[in-house]
RNA sequence: GCCCCCAUCGUCUAGUGGCCUAGGACAUAGCCCUCUCAAGGCUAAGACAGGGGUUCGAGUCCCCUUGGGGGCACCA
């Protein structure tokens, strides 16, 4: 038999990071035993449902290399795989379990149902819906429904307990006289989730559902939807939810503002990823920029594979050891036996760290290219590049070394390197503002005058040189020089700073330096 | 209130009755390297929620307690 899954999500404008978790579970396992995945999008809430809101979670699977075999932009036999097209087949459905007497039409209003249950609650006593209709013949029932069109609920059926077979959470049994009958149609004919997606995954012929653990609450009203529709239940792996970073509690944007930092504001503004009016505040409440979206990563210039590799981990593992692994190893071993049966907390720092061992791995011409767009975004180069600064970002690709973990570290490192330096007045004040050090910097940089080659080994030589002949600390030239050329405390190492500058620039910031009133 | 689920270092995890004096990773601290910042090397600190069973033997199986999470919709 070959497998098929699904992933459904609503399109709400963002991808987020608990949703590719579990999506990705669902694709490893599709792959591993080479099944079909399936994307569908529940969008039959109308109230959530924005038309523009899908692609962004389109790009975003793009982006990790997430692909579907069938769904939204490349079809399949199941279509449409959009379920405000397929409304009528819930209907059609609903329909059927009236005649076979699984569900009965009910013309109770909302608000009595509401009040009834706040009452219930208010006694502390327990709510379960029974409508009045549920004996009523189906002949019946169908024509009042056919006469007034009203919600139609499914009856739960009372005697045995619901059993699920949960692949990861094992047998989970539930007393039907504790499940309400649902409403499973509205009265305009939109379906609800809980029956729609049954009626989708029947269609689709989805054979395990793996999805967020607080699914499983649902998934007794699920069953007795497929046993009313006379269908075969699939196999259900409900994953432990993703916690938010040192926590709890489920994550959420809320929980992950910390994360944004003024650190990261200055990042995303550099790379133009805001709108350039927005003020701090704004940006650190954005909807779909948030440290729990897949998009803040990807426009801080996190290497797609690192988050891969991040969250296939959270919740799974390989062996006692292996954190670091390609995508195949990944979809190879991958299992839900190996899914941990508790939930997992997001951790920033360790995918941060995941993200730096991926770029540490990744070859010069690919960072090369990589690292382009993040210096177009942040005007530090114009949108041509031709050899001679395609060298150039090169060599500044090789200083930055094993500095540069994400994409947008290479602002912080070297933007010196592609604009004048903005000087920091804390860096001034701390890094040339010392004894003697405008004196040797005016005799060093007459030294820079006759260097040759201008080059990192040379540079560092000749500094070394200048120091121990007039017995001046290094370090403190050093940083002065580090200061004066690029206006911060941090970066490149400083040699091979200056050699990238050249030595007219070199010159040039050092006199500007020296210039300086601060 | 009721129902369901979960429980190993701060975090991710290994552990499927003896291999456990509980292993690895991130983070933390110290030292080394060093022109800053990273990276790297070495070291340290750090966990079986509690109580009862079962067993020759329990992190591992059972029960209770506690704690946490999710759900109880004409949301998904």
């Amino acid at each position: 038999m070959t497998i098929r899954t699904r992933f459904a999500p609503s399109p709400t404008g963002y991808l987020h990071i608990g949703g590719v978790r579990t999506a990705l579970f669902n694709w490893l396992l599709t792959r591993r035993h080479g099944g079909t995945f399936v994307l569908r999008i529940d969008d039959t809430d109308a109230e959530r449902n924005r038309p523009e809101a899908l692609q962004p979670i389109l790009d975003g699977f793009h982006w990790l290399g997430i692909d579907w075999d069938e769904g939204p932009e490349v079809g399949g036999p199941c279509g449409p795989y959009v379920q405000s097209q397929r409304q009528h087949l819930y209907v059609e459905a609903a329909l059927k379990l009236i005649d076979s007497g699984h569900a009965y039409p009910d013309y109770k209003s909302a608000d009595e149902i509401s009040a009834e249950r706040k009452e219930a609650e208010k006694a502390k006593r327990n709510y379960i819906y029974r409508g009045a209709h549920r004996s009523t013949p189906p002949a019946e029932c169908r024509r009042l429904y056919d006469a007034q069109r009203t919600v139609i609920r499914l009856k739960v059926p009372e005697g045995k307990p619901i059993v699920i077979n949960d692949l990861i959470c094992g047998k989970v049994e539930v007393q039907p006289e504790l499940v309400g009958d649902s409403v499973i149609l509205r009265a305009d004919g939109r379906a609800l989730y809980n029956f729609a997606t049954v009626v989708d995954d029947v269609a689709m012929k989805i054979t395990h559902i793996v999805r967020a653990k607080e699914h499983l609450s649902n998934t007794p009203v699920q069953v007795l939807a497929y046993e009313a529709l006379n269908y075969p239940v699939p196999q259900f792996a409900h994953v432990p939810v993703v916690n938010a970073p040192k926590s709890k509690e489920k994550l959420s944007k809320r929980k992950m503002k910390q994360f944004m930092t003024d650190d990261v504001v200055q990042r995303l503004r550099a790379a133009h990823a805001v709108p350039p009016d927005w003020t701090d505040e704004q940006i650190k409440n954005s909807e779909d920029l948030n440290p729990a979206t897949v998009a803040f990563y990807r426009v801080l210039g996190y290497l797609p594979a690192a988050l891969v590799n991040y969250f296939g981990r959270l919740g799974w593992s390989l062996d006692d050891k292996t954190e670091i692994m390609p995508l195949a190893t990944m979809i190879e071993n991958f299992s839900l036996e190996r899914v941990n049966d508790s939930p997992a907390s997001f951790d920033p720092d360790k995918l941060l760290w995941m993200a730096g061992e991926y770029m540490k791995q990744l070859p010069i011409d690919d960072k090369v290219a990589g690292v382009i767009p993040f210096l177009r975004r942040a005007n530090l180069i114009g949108d041509e590049v031709d050899d001679a600064l395609r060298r150039k970002i090169r060599k500044v690709i090789e200083a930055c070394g094993d500095r540069l973990k994400v994409y947008s570290d290479v602002y912080l490192y070297a933007s010196f390197l592609f604009r004048d330096p903005e000087y920091d007045p804390k860096a001034v004040k701390q890094r040339l503002h010392k004894d003697g050090i405008r004196e040797h910097l005016t005799a060093f940089a007459d030294v820079l005058k006759t260097i040759e080659p201008f080059e990192p080994a040379v540079l560092e030589e000749k500094l070394k040189e200048y120091c121990d002949a007039r017995q001046f600390k290094l370090g403190d030239l050093n940083h002065a020089l580090r200061v004066a050329t690029t206006g911060v405390m941090v970066g490149v190492s400083v040699f091979d700073g200056l050699a990238i500058l050249g030595r007219d620039e070199t010159l040039r910031r050092i006199g500007t330096a020296l210039g300086l009133n601060m």
